[in-house]
DNA sequence: CTGAAAGCGCTTACAG
DNA sequence: CTGAAAGCGCTTACAG
């Protein structure tokens, strides 16, 4: 009756369901994980759950889970390209009922003939978020940010002219390489060359952007705007650039991208690109939902960022 | 000889790990999770994954949890004592190795209730990261947030003079409450009455500090500081003082807690007190592993916070 | 010290 | 349509 597999009488099924509800049964999770091969248990691998972008992820992939009554396991990839290695292979013995991986870091070759091992050999549903990673045959949710960042560059130049510089142009990213991509394309629109000097590597962090603003300003190199990969790259410099006297956006004007709940209460509040976890976490749902069901989800979601202009440009 | 629970000689030992070397054996943790009654799966309640505070400690319980082969399973209050009992009522048949619940939201007795019975009837391990339930034998972590705010709030008193202004008393909030404590006491050590036209209750989050500051302002309330209930607040209320055209600190210093990652990244960068959330999970898992042996753990831990003085007093 | 049996609570085929 | 058996992969007692 509670599988709904059998043919069963109805009048046998009234019994059933009015002796589970006076008993108060619920079927025990290991068990029925046992004996199916896969339980109710989604792994969820977030780059950084300390960033702003992957906490809200966090909350909203849980909530869509829970609605159809999944759990939601938590590993923490701090980005590294090791502990994802270590972490499939402890959820290998698991019987999840699917993995789900959110970092914007590009896997290696062998971090990702892992997944598809996993995925394959034990036919685990396997899904990506934030990486584009259909070619591989893993539904894969992904936000355009390349064309993000082409839309605020370009309405930076017209508005406040340039020169802009980039921070967060991370080495390893597949989302800070699509940002750049998006502020390279910019300033071709607009017939300017990429300067390297104006280009700087960072990680996703506060400090990242303080600490490379903060040597650019020192070094005299000019410019009239930044692009950051994050918003939290953006705060940090902010920081850097009101630090060493200059006024935001008189003197330097600021995009993040991300849109995270304090981005709204700086001083100024920052310019940014927004996100929509729930929508992820929905899109996510459904994807488990297909492959449940044998049928075939797209392989690729576009999701599109919304432009949040605030007073930081 | 994996189990460690048999006498087996030491021939057989060795064969055995030879074959479970050359298999990659790994036992399966739902069969085991059926026979034992127990898994290596632990329960985290958190009240609100959003919020700084809640990340960070989520992250560091996730790997001080690891290091001893547990798994975290994440689950999201939202602040709300409704969902507290039907996360309760969902993890009742999951055969926990243990669950933790760290919120600063007051819990009503029928939920402290439900936590209890939990805890005697499965005999699970229950524990509490920063609301003290100590008093119902539930082993707690907890930070001195009464003496952290009575720190403070004598130092603004000192060094920039009143009145002192408190946003946060958050009905229902434990945390809230012990941090208003402290603001109160340090009044009464300078011999100054609690006004109540200076405390302003809000939730968490930015927009109610800001919202809280904002009103106060526009009435024409005069103040020469603000203690907040949190970080977040703390952040929402700068920006109300900035948009209204005063300068931080000369016009109003503000003090936080939390220590979030972007205090330090905010111009001016805030005045807080720390928290130790590394500290917070290996405590848990000490409490975990005396669990387990049927060892009694002190049933009451309680971190200093160190107070963290930057340019916004 | 070793080996085999019982049983945790389910689901899935199968016999009636 | 109903009922009972087999088996998922372990751990724990028990017989030898």
């Amino acid at each position: 009756v509670l599988t709904g597999a059998a043919a069963v009488s109805s009048a046998t099924r009234v019994k059933v369901m009015a002796a589970v509800e006076e008993l108060g049964f619920r079927p025990d999770p290991s068990a029925r994980a046992l004996r199916r091969g896969y339980g109710d248990t989604v792994a969820l691998l977030v780059g950084d759950i300390e960033q702003g972008v992957y906490s809200s992820l966090t909350k909203h992939v849980q909530s869509a889970l829970e609605r159809i009554g999944l759990e939601l396991m938590l590993y923490n990839l701090g980005h590294s390209a090791q502990r994802l290695e270590s972490i499939l292979e402890r959820v290998e013995s698991m019987r999840l009922a699917g993995l789900a991986i959110a970092t914007s870091d590009v896997l290696d070759r062998q971090a990702i003939a892992a997944l598809l091992r996993r995925a394959n050999e034990q036919s685990l549903p396997v899904f990506s978020i934030g990486l584009a990673l259909d070619e591989h045959a893993i539904p894969s949710i992904i936000y355009d940010d390349e064309a993000a960042t082409r839309r605020s560059v370009n309405a930076i130049l017209q508005s406040h002219g340039g020169p802009v510089a980039y921070v967060g142009r991370i080495a390893g990213s597949a989302s800070g390489g699509a940002r750049y991509r998006g502020y390279a394309a910019a300033l071709a629109d607009h017939g300017i060359a990429v300067d390297e000097a104006l280009v700087w590597d960072s990680s996703f962090r506060h400090r990242a952007g303080y600490d490379s603003a903060k040597r650019a300003l020192e070094e005299g190199v000019a410019f009239r705007a930044i692009q950051a990969g994050s918003d939290e790259i953006a705060i940090g410099a902010m920081r850097a650039i009101v630090e060493t006297g200059r006024t935001i956006p008189d003197d330097v004007a600021v995009v993040g991208i991300g849109d995270i709940d304090v981005s709204a209460y700086l001083s100024p509040p920052l310019t940014t690109h927004g996100a929509d976890p729930a929508q992820v976490g929905e899109t996510l749902v459904e994807m488990l939902l297909a492959a449940r069901n044998g049928e075939t989800a797209p392989l690729r979601t576009v999701l599109e960022r919304p432009f949040i202009r605030r007073a930081s440009t």
